[in-house]
This record gives structure tokens, C-alpha cells and sequence, in this order.
DNA sequence: CTGCAACTTGAAGTTGACTTGAACTCAAGG
DNA sequence: CCTTGAGTTCAAGTCAACTTCAAGTTGCAG
């Protein structure tokens, strides 16, 4: 088998072929297509369809993602040093959320013992304690100094 | 003040008044009203905003919200000890996102070396191996043996 | 008492990420 | 060759989580 159809793309990556046609009007994968019009896939866009799945995972957009997919090559199949430049950026973007979420654990953590998620007094939820007229959610938490 | 406006509850929760209007009709917060109809709300409602906000954080829907705050006493002011208790229940499910994402991370960082993602071979994707035929994504990562 | 910002409701619109349906065409095994 | 499961398009539907709009009401400062 040298090029996929929608349906082998379905089954091996679990992604339902409306959301492979969606990706592919979005821009994240690519086909070519048959003489009679059909879709046929290169084996590596199953990477591509991978690397979707884990960037929605950590929540991020389409949008978001069909810029990271745009470092890849549009010429030629991306080498092994392609995928391990994407993932790499990757994993900065993955480990920053990480550190949010700890910091939102500690921080609650602490609000445990005062049992206060005031938003006034309480770090989690405005830990500059800024007056309240100027506090707009966790700043710190979302943005860290 | 012993109650607070609409407008007050916007200002310190840094969420808009049209959003408050729907975390009520979604019953996840309350409100008195005055002779006038207009809605005021005690000041412990702030907490539950600020809890709504950390769990949206997180990527909790707020169905999932409504569920944790359901805890809460209805017909009393919620103490300090009701707020532990379901600070508690929520560090945990941010333990395992965490872990979750900590997994992801190292996976990650592993296929850095062999450039692979792919769907069939890569643990990060398929980690036990399946055949293509019975992998439905990621399965190990989000729900871990 | 007046004026005006802030409030009210219900309905409709928005965005992202898809899914579903209708009507039709293709590919491949018997 | 014919059937049938798999594929095609385009339009419309769905869901969550809101926002916006229109038309009307309230609350408080002056």
C-alpha cells in the first residue's frame, strides 16, 4: 500500500474522516488526489495528524497548530531533524504550561490551609494584590513574572 | 456594602456581567434581587467566580464546574472548611493533569531523538503497541494503566 | 423630581472544531 | 459488468461558552 485513503488515515490515527477533510481545508495536512477524485495520503502526514492530536491535547488552538505545522517543509517529506525542531519548540510550549498548572497547584495548595480563593486577599487568585478596580483574573498565574 | 451589583461582582472577578448572567442561568452561581428586580450577590459568590476561573484554567468544562460546586452547602454561607474540602478534591485533578502532561512531556523529549511521531511505532502515540486496527489515539497518556 | 448610567430580559449572533445529511461518484471483488 | 462500500461536495447543524442587541426598567446623585 503506497498512499493512504481517508478511511486507512481514519483508522490508524482515530481522527473520523469529516475531521481529516476539516484539517485538510484548514491547511494542517495535505493529499493528492486519484483520477476519479479521491484523497490519497502520504504515510507521513499520519505524523502530522499526530502531532495535531498531542498540541490539542496540551489545548491548543488549530490555529495555533497550523502555524507550528508551518515550519515543516512544503517541497519534501520532513526529515527525522524536521520533526525533532518541531518538537522541541514543542516541548518549551509544553513544559511552560506544565510550570502554570504547578504554580496553580502550590498556590491552591496554600489556599487550603486559609481556605479563602478570595479574590481580594488571596495569591491564586490576584497575587500582586492589586485593588480590586484593577485586578483582571490571575495575572500571575496566567503570566508570570 | 453589604451587596454587590452586577457591576461590582464584574469589576472584582474581572468576568462580564453577561457572563455572570449565564453562569446563573447554568446554575453555577446565585443571587437575591432587589424590589426592582435587579440582581445582588453576597459577597462569598466571589469565591465561587474565582473557583469557576481556576477550573476553566485547567480546561474543565463547566458542567464538570457546576459538579464541584454542587458540593457546597446550599443554605448556609459555604466555611472555610467546605472551601478546603473541594480545594482538595480539585489539587488532585490538577495532580493528574499535571502528570498527564508530565508524561507527554517526556515522551516527547524521547522521540526528539528518534524524530519519529509516528503513529504506529511511537510510544507517545501508540504506547502498547496495538495494531493500527484497535489504537484509538494516545490512549496510555490520557488515561494512564 | 429628573436624568442617566446601570440594570433587566429574550432572542439572536459568534467562534472553534467538528458532524451530519443529501445527492452523487468511484473502486474493486465476484 | 455490476454491485456495494467507500469516497466526494456543499450546506447546514451542533455544542460550549459566551457576547451582542433591542427594548424596556431601576437606582441614585444632584
Amino acid at each position: 500500500m503506497e498512499l493512504l485513503t481517508i478511511g486507512d488515515m481514519a483508522a490508524r490515527s482515530g481522527v473520523a474522516p469529516s475531521a481529516l477533510r476539516y484539517y485538510e481545508r484548514e491547511g494542517l495536512i495535505r493529499s493528492t488526489r486519484t483520477g476519479g477524485n479521491q484523497r490519497r495520503y502520504e504515510r507521513h502526514e499520519l505524523r502530522r495528524v499526530a502531532f495535531i492530536k498531542i498540541a490539542q491535547q496540551v489545548g491548543v488552538s488549530l490555529e495555533e497548530i497550523r502555524g507550528a505545522l508551518a515550519a515543516l517543509p512544503e517541497n519534501r517529506t520532513p526529515t527525522k531533524a524536521d520533526w525533532a525542531r518541531l518538537s522541541a519548540r514543542w516541548r518549551r510550549k509544553l513544559e511552560d504550561r506544565i510550570a502554570v498548572m504547578q504554580r496553580l497547584r502550590d498556590e491552591l495548595t496554600g489556599c487550603i490551609g486559609c481556605g479563602c480563593l478570595s479574590l481580594q486577599r488571596c495569591k491564586l487568585i490576584n497575587p500582586q494584590d492589586q485593588l480590586a478596580e484593577r485586578g483582571e483574573g490571575p495575572q500571575m498565574i496566567i503570566n508570570p513574572p
